[in-house]
DNA sequence: CCGGATCCCAGCGGATACTG
DNA sequence: CAGTATCCGCTGGGATCCGG
């Protein structure tokens, strides 16, 4: 007998409420290899907006996966890092680069 | 000196591509373990509308992720199967769920 | 039971302009 | 540089009906 379901239920429901969103992995992608300022993401992100990057890197502050440090140096800047929550999340990014790079050219 | 970049160049493109939309991890997560039917993954997806589900299952389809194969019995039945190509997508499920499981409830 | 076809709409996110 | 504000087009996808 099936029992009844909820989607919560689903094993990969947290994960996947965090890096479905459009441009979201990639967000993750650029942090996560050290390109940790607002301006360097935007340009190694060609297409995004910058109203989305914004709304991304708040969502992922929000959901304790980054950090948002401000620096008083003159002029000030801003760096994102991954929290502890985030790096945890290596290990998918690492696969989805192996993944992808072993199928970027079909099969 | 920072170098013209285009997404493409991304090395997490292609698999972002495939299970970035709606629904699709939970798609292929149901696949994964074994859960091969249209009707049995309506089930297991509450909330999903069957536009979805059979849009994602063409797409995954044609991106060479799954088989669909139709068996000649009475009433005919349809099975989706994973593609060598599908199961190599096996770790990034994994790790997605090991991390959903160590981060279900905040931290 | 396994979907395809059609209609329709909210909401995501792109464009653009503006601020500290 | 590091964003915020507003406006709005477009597409993803929900609801519904239909066919094999």
């Amino acid at each position: 007998m099936e029992t009844k379901r909820h989607l919560d239920d689903c094993p990969i429901q947290p994960v996947v409420d965090i890096i479905s969103g459009k441009w979201t992995a990639y967000v993750l992608w650029e942090i996560y290899n050290g390109n940790n300022h607002y301006g360097s993401m935007a340009r190694a992100l060609p297409g995004i907006s910058s109203r989305t990057l914004s709304t991304r890197l708040k969502m992922l502050e929000s959901r304790g996966i980054i950090t948002r440090t401000i620096f008083d140096t003159n002029p000030p800047t801003v760096a994102y890092k991954l929290t502890n929550k985030g790096n945890e999340l290596a290990p998918i990014l690492i696969s989805m680069k192996e993944w992808s790079e072993r199928f970027k050219n079909g099969d």
